[in-house]
DNA sequence: ATAGTATAGTTGTCTATACAACTTCTAGAA
DNA sequence: TTCTAGAAGTTGTATAGACAACTATACTAT
């Protein structure tokens, strides 16, 4: 090692990232084999694989046992984008977050609901419908329907205190969650709510946890588009 | 190992996993140090390092040297949100990608694009704009400003036959990407170009990407809420 | 010429060991 | 009681070696 405050396996990670982000290595080309790393570097080969091994976790190179390893086609324009617990987020902002819940009792499921939540039509579901305030202003809108399965005591939680999200994550581990992503306009009701026009176009996420066997939750956020964007970013 | 196709790494991660998602150990909980699972299973500790590093990278637990692991607080149901190449999306779902070019010229930077592009005021870019049509309807309006110094063949590409996104790929690495992406209205033109109306609420992707030193594109992705939209799952 | 076989090269996994870096707890000293 | 030094425990990194699984190539026999 000549720094011995950075790692072997992070030095070779580095030499093979940067001969693909200079471009001396394009997409397709043949990165060394482990064992000539390994006599370049001086180190071992494991140290070897796990450098490589790491950059093919990270999407940078394409490996085929028995055949080799190469530079991967599309570093993933993919990236994190983390849909985060709305109080946590607004407290990273150093901002306050207060909630008024407008709804919070049961309802009876009709066929859509009883599909999504994996219920039979008319059983029993917790509803609630409540606005997220960021420093007063309103920046969400969340309505969610919750499976009383997996949250029998969900109609009794303080949501002044704790969010749905915090709730369903102490009462049952995730083990899935889809969602998805939209440009909308509010329903009379929720343009209401969230203080805004009808004709003022919102984010809507629309999300569904599962917990082992059960489908917890499904909710569905609107944010207003003058008060909200998602951001993130990809290095490397 | 008892089952020798299944790797005896994947075993104790599949334990671990299944421990924390069945609820049996709860976030906060500490997981059993490595030396604990190495005589639980009967493997050398390496291959419980492993196991447990990438169930860390994962995100699913936190290690802390000299302290432990413990079931990670994951209130990020982040996820892999592929903001993807509008030509292989549409091709992967089957249907035909073509592409109509509105707009092909150089222009002059003014004080916004200098500075979001890191070059100087009045420095001429490359300006495009083009209607991305699936099956023949229009899903996304692509507005874009290129660096001359990253492209500067940038004019002459046969956009019917290669996306902006593959050429510039083609002409330097892409080493780091900002993305942000909200709920807006298309403006006059951008709407009449999509052929929807003014009211027609839009997702709206703002994509920089930067090659090296040079910030080698600016784009605004325009995409119709009422015929896109992104969608993600995430597991475990 | 073609098909099958052997061989070399490459990655995937696993072991046993070693030391370093850090945290936590405990026992002893002030 | 309070502080400090040390011991024990835990994770991070690295090594040398081994075998397995797979690919690609070259060679041989038909």
């Amino acid at each position: 090692m000549s720094t011995p405050n950075v790692p072997a396996y992070e030095q070779v990670k580095s030499y093979v990232k940067g001969q693909i982000t200079s471009g001396a290595w394009q997409v397709g080309d043949t990165v060394p084999s482990e064992a000539a790393l390994q006599q370049q570097f001086g180190v071992s080969r494991m140290t070897v694989n796990r450098a490589v091994k790491e950059l093919a976790a990270e999407g940078l190179v394409t490996r085929l046992r028995g055949s080799g390893t190469v530079v991967a086609q599309w570093h993933r324009i993919s990236s994190m984008l983390a849909v985060r617990d709305i109080h946590e987020e607004v407290l990273e902002r150093g901002h306050a977050h207060t909630c008024r819940v407008l709804r919070l009792e049961v309802v009876v499921a009709d066929a859509v609901l009883a599909e999504a939540l994996g219920v039979r039509v008319g059983a029993p579901l917790f509803h609630s419908v409540m606005v997220h305030l960021e420093d007063g202003v309103a920046i969400q809108l969340e309505n969610r329907h919750v499976n009383p399965a997996v949250a029998p005591d969900y109609l009794a939680v303080d949501f002044q205190t704790t969010t749905p999200t915090q709730y369903l994550f102490a009462c049952a581990p995730l083990t899935e969650a889809r969602y998805s992503i939209e440009a909308a306009l509010p329903s009379a009701a929720e343009a209401k709510s969230l203080g805004i026009g009808r004709s003022a176009p919102c984010l809507v996420i629309t999300r569904c946890t599962v917990s082992g066997a059960h489908v917890a939750s499904q909710a569905r956020l609107v944010y207003p588009g003058t008060r909200y964007s998602l951001s993130g970013n990809f290095q490397l």
